[in-house]
DNA sequence: TGGCAGGGTGCTACAGTATAGCATTGCAAT
DNA sequence: ATTGCAATGCTATACTGTAGCACCCTGCCA
């Protein structure tokens, strides 16, 4: 779960081209790979500044934004909360189902799914850019008990 | 969160049902319809406000639940916003096309995307309530401005 | 090797979004 | 009328996210 290596896959050795994955920004993405459910922000500040840090939200926020553009994680917005992306390093159009019994978020990657929107918005002449696809409801596990 | 009836879009004329189409709610629903972007909670107590008013942000968002529940309004949760249904009553899937420049929210029904949806739950044994779809990018006009 | 340029961080303050909790009022069926 | 519940008023507070500026650190190049 946690890479010992000390880079990041697709950035060159030094880093110029999109920032570094520098050690507080990895720290952040640790902590929501750690976590078995998406966390709010101020979760992954808590859990920061658990051994006497002193960290201020920007702080966060800030490392979220460069995570999320780098593809390591994925913002839920139906839930502000953050959650690591299965596939880090390819791109694809995070879709997930979120169980909203247990908090699980299961990130699939619909071909389908995908190429329905893109054909609806073509035929309305929309740019798609960013498309969220946030299914609520109830996994396997909580929909039974 | 809110542990009504499982439906009631046919509510009777003096709305015995799922609760009454007050004036307060009415008030809600005419501003949030008279609007041509999405509007925040704020923006509508606003306006809720401009007469006189002094109602708090609690009236206002819980009208906003109401309506939303009635079918009346959707909330945009990548926009932290509320728009008019267009088909209230009926009962579909709340997919949106979001420009990001003009804030145009343009509500799509497909049903391609719906079923979609609907077959990748089913072979995830995913029980789906609400799904949410949308999806950001450029409306006809904004993207060749 | 010293200085520059830029990205990255610390820090304070604040803006924006949403809800809890309880009192009060209004409405309608007995 | 009384009672029961839906709806609202009202205060306070929690949660989520940004602005703005100073400082620092690192790679680069003269």
């Amino acid at each position: 779960m946690t890479p010992t290596a000390a880079h990041s896959p697709p950035a060159p050795p030094g880093g110029r081209d999109a920032g570094r994955l520098t050690a507080g920004r990895r720290r952040v993405l640790e902590i929501v790979r750690e976590s078995a459910a998406p966390m709010g922000a101020y979760d992954i500040l808590s859990r920061l500044n658990a051994a006497g840090g002193r960290h201020a939200p920007s702080a966060v926020y800030r490392a979220l934004e460069f995570l999320v553009a780098r593809g390591l994680l994925h913002r839920l917005e139906s839930l502000n909360a953050w959650v690591a992306c299965r596939v880090p390093g390819e791109s694809h159009s995070a879709q997930f189902l979120l169980c909203r019994r247990c908090g699980a978020a299961d990130e699939i990657d619909s071909r389908r799914i995908a190429a329905a929107i893109r054909e609806r918005a073509r035929s309305a002449g929309f740019a798609v850019e960013s498309p969220v696809v946030e299914v609520a409801g109830l996994c396997p596990n909580c929909r039974d008990g």
